[in-house]
DNA sequence: AATGAATGAGGGTTCATTCAT
DNA sequence: AATGAATGAACCCTCATTCAT
């Protein structure tokens, strides 16, 4: 997904032809200017100076503010739902497919830092857009039934835990990979350490490959005792 | 521990005697307004109206907008840090000073909800306002210095790995513990889990406690096979 | 007579076959626009909207907004004249006649409040508009003439005072009527009564027939004590 | 009441010094503004214009535009008031004190045309705006107390009928007086009569007056004689 | 030490109209 | 004959800040 437009390209055509383009050209600059400021803090004239139009040709086009966030944010979880369809797990022993969804999360979320920038501002403003959009409130990330599947595929191996829930595994893959973008800013100032898509990405990669695998593939013996 | 503390603390009282207080109650109200609403969305007349004085009135004593929020984010650090200092690690066993480091952390983001949305807010502005104060960027958490020493008491009981870097345990247990927090909305809302301070919330904190035990306790020569 | 007729009594259809019908639909629909909120106040948008049409077709029928509003109140004259002439007062003795000419205009305008609407609002607009229109500065309303026969009867039959001008007799008739309309909001507000089509509305139409009727019969002798 | 400002007065001083004054100056404005436009066409900006400040300013005045409108609302109601307690109608005989309202009452609208529209652009809203102003909602003019004590008085002196309520009377001096405003341009275009304050005034006024003392002074009898 | 007054900039949205097709 | 696309102007309101007192 190209976020970044050479404004060069779109300066000279005044009336643009195809009203498709124009809407894909505002969808990408809004989801740009709402990535980087969040739903309040963005606003429709930056959106419309990113795209050599106006404010009135969005709201043409998008009918307002929050329906046009609300089309950014349907299009961020639909482009990451297609790449996670790309994954190819059947191939894969467990314990590789595991790592390979973790590491695809993990750099998805290096690689496509709107995203998170998009989910995160998302939450600070308390769901409040998500609600207000059913087809938003319908999304399911269908990675959760691939991630269950393989568990599955791994338990009846003998190879993990048997009681440890998907969903929490995709919290905690969902989680450590976040916080690598998410909090790159304070963490890397109070630690002096780089994050993000900066400094040793495969090695704090790798660290949370570790933890994922690791803890489901502890003994339950070993669970129980951690369990006071 | 009391949950659900809110920094608005003195909403209540009118007119306050002495300036001392007044400024408190600024900070107060400011905590609130910059934790709800972001750094751009924020409002210096919000801010006024939860403490009944004025904008000219804020000014007055901060200065800016900035200061202000400057001073509210090491207000939310130093707030976190004292209490860090409470904890009393070295009474415990390797493995108990771990379990309760890990359950502070993820109470204290539980509990104070607004320093966790003080701390992504800074992070959605990448690190703006931090990195212009001097301040700020010297903060240090002496919470890592405390795990680095329960973590060598582990090692030296051959209790813990010796492969595992310190930080990495501080930031697997922040993401785990922030994301909880941070992402209730829209993972709630996705998967239908109650996340935040609602739904089950020992059990989640449980799974963490988990994840992170196993993950420090598990043996070096499955770590190995683990990296290919 | 249909009491509370609505102009926009094509609003079912959806998309009708001839241009012909397309014109009548944007007209009733702009009637109800213009009567509701004004000539500056309405939207072409709005009209488009009652109609299931655009704004660009509505220009591409009518030209322009000032245009659109002088068909329609054109088209408001025109009906009102129509009824007018439905009037049969030849057959009714003198005093019959001007009973049922205020009967009929005061429930005219109860019954169409776009009516009063409509010419309240070209009147506040000065009659800017109007005055544009040649064929409306040509307008005339037959029932002028229709009530100076009916006078000039009664005073032929010694009936009806003799120094009192027709016009004048219209405009008491159409000011009292128009008034329980037109001022039907702050009037009821103010002094608790109901106006317009609620309340007693037979009442207060007995009323100005006594008004006018006490007022048309009275004695020239009292007529000259009352004027010093 | 001065509505008519010499903008120069005021080019000049860029602060002024008396916020009371500044104050004055754009309810002045806004009460033209809003009478002559209505209160959706009415603009901010026009208003600012007219006073040689800005939108800004007014908003810190009065708050919104809507709040701005009900105060002009209500001091155009202060002021008729103030003007109804002028009269000094004790020291007439009954039928003298009713000319003196019906001229009155005639007279101010025809002086104060930006009264009379002012009413007729919160008719046209429907009420809307009065009915969320308790102060507004609770107005009372005084008027018709009077005109029901003069009543009283002529009744008691044989001289009116005592089948006539008062809100009535006050209602057919009310309508007589204003239409001759309200509806001044489309009446006098169709009828070819000069309205409002233009041609023959006291011509109009008399037959106010002959019109109200007629119905008045009228006899029980011929009244019954008139309902059927 | 403290504050009411004032302002320029920018916020999102609606508008009537034009124009190429 | 009819329409989707586009636009510049104007709409009301909120903002953080300045300044005289």
């Amino acid at each position: 997904m190209a976020l970044q437009f050479s404004p060069d390209r779109t300066l000279a055509m005044r009336k643009p032809k195809s009203p498709e383009a124009n809407r894909a050209r505002i969808l990408a600059a809004a989801t740009t200017e709402f990535a980087e400021r969040g739903y309040d803090a963005a606003s429709m004239d930056a959106i419309a100076g990113r795209t050599n139009t106006t404010r009135a040709l969005i709201n043409y086009y998008f009918g307002s503010k929050e329906k046009l966030y609300l089309s950014v944010l349907q299009q961020a979880y639909a482009e990451i739902r297609e790449a996670e369809n790309e994954l190819r797990l059947d191939d894969l022993a467990p314990l590789e497919a595991i790592r390979r969804i973790v590491e695809f999360t993990y750099d998805y979320y290096v690689a496509h830092e709107y995203f998170v920038r998009l989910v995160v501002s998302e939450n600070q403003a308390k769901g409040t857009h998500m609600k207000r959009s059913p087809a938003l409130r319908r999304l399911n990330r269908p990675i959760v039934e691939r991630l269950s599947a393989v568990i599955e595929r791994g338990r009846a191996a003998g190879l993990f835990r048997s009681d440890i829930e998907p969903l929490d595994v995709h919290m905690a893959i969902a989680a450590l990979g976040m916080f690598n973008v998410t909090n790159q800013f304070t963490f890397g100032t109070i630690f002096q350490r780089e994050m993000g898509a900066k400094g040793d990405v495969a090695h704090r990669r790798q660290v949370v490959v570790d933890i994922v695998l690791t803890w489901l593939g502890s003994t339950r013996a070993a669970a129980r005792s951690r369990a006071h």
